[in-house]
DNA sequence: CTCGGGTTCTGAACCGTTACGGTTCCTCCA
DNA sequence: TGGAGGAACCGTAACGGTTCAGAACCCGAG
């Protein structure tokens, strides 16, 4: 029976036709996918995780590109991509349990999400993509201290001392507003955090007193929260000469925000962002570029690639600063010289 | 065992930590998901087929927003989302076979792709979507017939009668140029035809010549297809009024296309596209908004509800003509007078 | 005619789970 | 105290394939 279906090189080509004939008669669709599975012990998929609200993959065009990559090194490994649903408000890790995968994509997801304990609890291989780095799990990722040290080291090289920052969401729980150097230290979205105290490194650095910064946090990822954001910091220190975003969107709402205002970008106001997105391009935006699209691929291929070694990988992105626009010296032109 | 991790209730807490215990004592992982779909037919998880290059799915805007909604609803009813990897260029129809899902929706896949043959072979529920009704199936579309005759009539309203048309590719096989009226009937890209032939009547009906058009077809849908597309429409007529194209990607790209000639929009040349995707919105174009996202969370729900109703449901999605700035007029005013 | 070797075909075991029915044992009431 | 009624627990039979061992068969060589 099996044979007719998979190895028609078994059995002559007679009895194959038969068997067909009679399994077409009995209204027979064709082997049970499931039950096959159970069998050969390959799903015949790869599950990803994001535990974001679902919507934010699709809305974000980064995530997007992310997802565009890992499709197509599935696709072209023959393999399916499940999206596992795992809302951050619904605690259903079961969603984990119930996926018939061979592995696992984890993106983005904080380190203390039950999904992601639920992951790693499953005895199938696992790789992450912008997280920090488990034992003994593959790793795809851009250095993002080294990428948002360069933004730094732009603003700073332009004489920019009095700044403000723009950030996504640090932890699980929702915080529109000024986040302490505290939760700083305690996001547990990595990346963010990252990028964070990267800044505050380099700033502190070139003298600049990183409790005195206003770090603005939002909880949703959209150009309305980059605009009320960058109001909020404008507001704590309206002195600010430059606005240092963790990503475009926020940038972008940034930049609209800055318009509304009458400020001009970048003689009032120096705005960067970071990822690389379309948009941000067309704006003429500085910011830093990600390749997203490899970073999908890269995570989609490691993890199809017979993991066979048994110490992990580490696939390190390269980014690059795109220099824009929207970055430029200070509106005085003494605090040019007020550094070491 | 079973009831120690599914079952709590059915027995007493000592039991159930004891097998839990000695479970992981044994570095028992839980219960393989695929073991249970297989006993409890039920893989928690619909699978999404679209023939199309992957990569059109996550670049189109309105794709993306189909997804997005169609996702939303899956993590409603907590059931993953798998893509099946269904490359245009390999006939691997094994895919289909392979996927451990509960039910299919197909997006916008031509009439005789063998995955769709492949799909409806297997014994679970489909729902399609951008593509004609099938028998006994489940349906998720707009009228793209009225949406687009709108559009006509709009354009017919303010004198066009020598237009030109810009549509996606019509077939599987490529052809970018001049698409033939037997081309355009015998498309199978269901969306497309229905636009086309829609048009054609439209503005037969008005008193123009379908067989005088220009019909311009692209087999990528980016904005350079649509540039150059337009460039080829304006070439093959140059007295055209009016540029209908059946996308908005398209008609952003006509009109980078005029502006690059230096053809003012809508004075010297109008243009008007189709989706209501956001980039639409903001170049200020006419088109015809379309709800993508409940268009995805419709065919999703569709495929969820229980669809025990053995009579196939409809789900017609409303469209709405959005009138911008791209569509005026046509040039030389006489035109206006020439209607019936 | 018998034996060996190859091919084709058949049957049974196994994959890991859940559903179901049977058994035990405890409790409560007459 | 006996019996009814449950609750808790346990054993077993599918679910629908794949795989593999070995039976049956065929054919040519010794």
């Amino acid at each position: 029976m099996s044979n007719a279906y998979n190895r028609p090189d078994q059995l002559s080509p007679e009895l194959r036709k038969r068997v067909l004939e009679t399994a077409r008669r009995l209204g027979y669709p064709g082997p049970d996918p499931v039950a096959r599975s159970l069998r050969t012990r390959k799903a015949g998929a790869v599950g990803l995780l994001l535990t974001e609200n679902l919507s934010y993959a699709f809305r974000d065009p980064g995530a997007v590109g992310f997802l565009e990559g890992l499709a197509l090194a599935c696709e072209d490994a023959g393999q399916g991509l499940t999206l596992i649903p795992a809302s951050p408000e619904r605690e259903d890790v079961a969603a984990v349990h119930r996926a018939g995968v061979d592995g696992f994509v984890v993106y983005s997801v904080p380190e203390d999400d039950p999904h992601l304990a639920a992951v790693l609890e499953r005895p199938v291989p696992v790789v992450v993509c912008d997280q920090p780095r488990l034992d003994n799990l593959d790793w795809v990722g851009p250095d993002d201290r080294k990428a948002i040290k360069a933004v730094a080291d732009h603003l700073i090289g332009l004489g920019h001392r009095r700044i403000g920052v723009l950030c996504m969401r640090l932890a699980r729980g929702r915080n529109d507003g000024p986040a302490t150097v505290q939760r700083q230290a305690n996001a547990s979205f990595h990346v963010q955090k990252a990028r964070l105290t990267a800044l505050a490194e380099e700033f502190s650095e070139a003298g600049v007193d990183w409790t005195t910064v206003p770090v603005v946090e939002r909880f949703d990822h959209t150009l309305n929260s980059g605009a009320s954001a960058a109001a909020q910091a404008l507001e704590i220190d309206p002195e600010i000469t430059a606005l240092v975003c963790t990503s475009d969107i926020l940038a972008l709402g940034a930049l609209r925000e800055a318009g509304n205002r009458g400020l001009r970008v970048p003689e009032d106001l120096t705005i960067t962002g970071f990822d690389g997105i379309p948009d941000a391009e067309r704006a003429g935006l500085t910011t830093v570029r990600q390749p997203w699209l490899e970073k999908g691929r890269a995570a989609g291929r490691l993890l199809l690639e017979t993991a066979e070694p048994s110490r992990p990988r580490h696939i390190q992105l390269e980014t690059q600063l795109i220099t824009g626009s929207t970055s430029g010296p200070p509106r005085s032109g003494e605090e040019f010289w007020f550094g070491p």
